[in-house]
DNA sequence: TAAATAGTGTCTCTCAGACAATATACG
DNA sequence: CGTATATTGTCTGAGAGACACTATTTA
């Protein structure tokens, strides 16, 4: 054991990690919010090659000497364009393949994000090259490598997961309305969904803590509630109607 | 936009892909199988440093001629060691931080995969460093990098899946019995389930085929059955007791 | 008052849990 | 027959779907 660590010692030493030809690696990342009744994506114009000018995720390249892990490279890349911390990040999955990136083999490890859009409004502003698009003109875009699958990855697994968990809250305010809640969910799933049943369970899982306050929406005024510092980690065991 | 694919040209053939440090970039499977009413994963002795002797995941680095992505690699990898392609494959997640590998920064996707025991049980014997591994004994090993960890994630999803598909019976041969997959399951969930639940689930959503034959344990013989293709990909839209 | 929005009551239906009962092998 | 394993019958309870109903605001 203490030969094999002495040998090994000679081994790191002697290592060029630039001896063997690799693929690139990227992270990238699907930031989602939810504002004026509708799920925005934030992209970034693109200023170099490739794809100079279109529209693409915010990401970029690992740095060795900042990043201690990849989470880290992805929340310093959001951070840069939006000046502040997603209230959900979580990894969506890695594409990697010969044709993706006109550069040769490269590889990207995507990320889905939530943030409130208030908390992130004045940061982007001050980003020349960073905007909210709205997911449906999303499709319009013809944007850069292979972004338009990634989104359309992040958007599913979002959708999955407003059927069983209420994750999705991290896409509004502090404090948000059960209605508003609701408004989100059926956006991401596609379809209504019966009040009685959404309120019912995240009621019963005791999910959301009542400020006390109200909003009025031009009717009864709806009850503002913010999430338990427990609730974005709770899966419902049975799923609301895919 | 002439002048700028021209440009782009001019870009791309000036490119060189080792100008920049970045990370090593490789693949990893936990390849398990269900065998003598065991969960078992394939590991393999390493041969090299880093960690040489240790027992580590199948994996490695792509290769950029013969890959076309990284699931080609993947599969390449596990092929060279089973000499079959595993039924069932799917990515788990990416690793990668500056200490999981000595030679520095390092990440790594590492795929969960499930073979019928039989299917390979040639291929392995002929590759001297690989072995199947009851997962109880794997706690107790030194695994090479973070491998335990990668492992232990995999087994959590595979149990999460138990939780609301069939996907375990990738696991088992083509042919097998309703007792043999929910002892699979239950060796995944760690407890044990509802005969009668088991069985109505799965017979209800229709996703096993009667093949007529027969087998006996010792008492009455137990029907066989085979997966339906798309029974892979069900879902139930209730979960079991976790 | 009407219109708009928020929130509740309650019935039905599906399906998992529990567990007893039956079926089919072997010796 | 007795034992072992497989398979079914059936009751209960949790919780989602449907939808009518009530409540609270503004105009």
């Amino acid at each position: 054991m203490q030969t094999d660590d002495l040998e090994e010692q000679g081994f790191l030493a002697g290592y060029d990690e630039k001896a063997y030809s690799r693929p690139l690696y990227s992270v990238d990342g699907a930031l989602f919010t939810f504002h004026e009744s509708m799920l925005k994506v934030l992209l970034v114009q693109r200023s170099n090659h490739p794809h100079r000018g279109k529209w693409a995720l915010p990401g970029g390249y690992v740095d060795l000497e900042i990043d201690t892990d990849i989470d880290a490279t992805m929340l310093r890349k959001l951070v840069e364009k939006t000046r502040v911390a997603p209230g959900y990040l979580e990894q969506l999955g890695t594409y990697g393949n010969q044709l993706r990136d006109p550069r040769g083999w490269s590889v990207t490890t995507c990320y889905t994000a939530l943030i409130a859009h208030q908390r992130c409004e004045k940061g982007i502003n001050a980003v020349a090259d960073a905007k909210w698009w709205p997911l449906d003109d999303v499709n319009r875009l013809d944007l850069a490598f292979d972004h338009a699958q990634l989104i359309n990855d992040a958007r599913e697994r979002l959708k999955q997961k407003a059927l069983y968990s209420i994750v999705p809250a991290f896409a509004l305010p502090e404090q948000f309305t059960l209605p508003e809640l609701q408004q989100l969910h059926e956006a991401l799933i596609g379809k209504t969904l019966q009040k009685k049943s959404f309120r019912r369970r995240i009621e019963q899982a005791d999910l959301l803590i009542d400020t006390g306050d109200k909003r009025s929406e031009g009717g009864r005024p709806a009850s503002l509630y913010r999430m338990k510092a427990e609730s974005g980690s709770f899966n419902f065991v049975r799923n609301l109607e895919g």
